[in-house]
DNA sequence: CAGATATATTGAAGAGTGTCAATATAGCAT
DNA sequence: ATGCTATATTGACACTCTTCAATATATCTG
């Protein structure tokens, strides 16, 4: 009796088209980890303002990004704040301005898991 | 008096703290492609389902990935459809089944494409 | 053709995201 | 202190995304 539904369980899980143990090699905190991170970089926005923090080495501030991109000064503050929360830049108060700098080692790391991970995929 | 205003509008436009001409780099059709195509490898069960093309070269059917993933199968389907519309996968019927796989040119590309922009940000 | 199975589509519900006006905060100048 | 300027935060609204049950479609089998 435990006999037919063994078999009746197992037919049903390889009904003949599927290659069995197939599983991601990428983990539960790692792609979360990492499609977190693309998410940040999925912004056009976002894009622009690391382009252009990359730009102007040291520091930019928010009234220089503001004029340059097509929204609104509270939008380009939540962007910012984003990144940060992402570790990819951080800001430095000089009396009334504040000015952004890329965090580079951030995007190095970045970066080089990204690398790894479209590697993965050959 | 024109000339008053004109001076008013100089002061107010760069008030000190500013570095003219900041713009970035990349243009409204460009970074809105990239941050679309980032926008589609973030998501972990995307990740993952090219993860498990990437392992089993040629084809996987979707009963295959429905079963090494944590939702249900008109999830699967759905996460299939975007990665098949961004040009990152494509499937074959055979009978029953129908059989993904990777298009690893885009793939490629995409991964060109990236790298390029990272290393703009240098 | 009728029944069975694999996948796709539809439609709805809930969560999350992007944007901005309004307001708050922080620092300078008078 | 008062006012002024740069940036941040709040709150609201619209929109998109993710998920799933239900249903539709496609294909095989008998």
């Amino acid at each position: 009796m435990p006999m037919i539904k063994l078999i009746e369980i197992t037919e049903k899980s390889s009904p003949g088209c599927c290659s069995p143990n197939l599983a991601p090699r990428i983990g539960g905190d790692e792609v979360r980890t990492l499609s977190d991170d693309l998410g940040v970089l999925a912004h056009p926005i976002r894009l622009q303002i690391l382009d252009m923090l990359a730009q102007r080495d040291g520091h930019v501030c928010v009234c220089d990004l503001e004029a340059a991109l097509p929204v609104k000064q509270p939008t380009v503050s939540h962007h910012l704040k984003l990144l940060r929360a992402a570790g990819l830049i951080d800001c430095e108060r000089r009396g009334l301005w504040v000015y952004y700098f890329l965090l580079r080692p951030a995007l190095e790391s970045l970066r080089t898991r990204l690398l790894a991970q479209f590697d993965a995929l050959r």
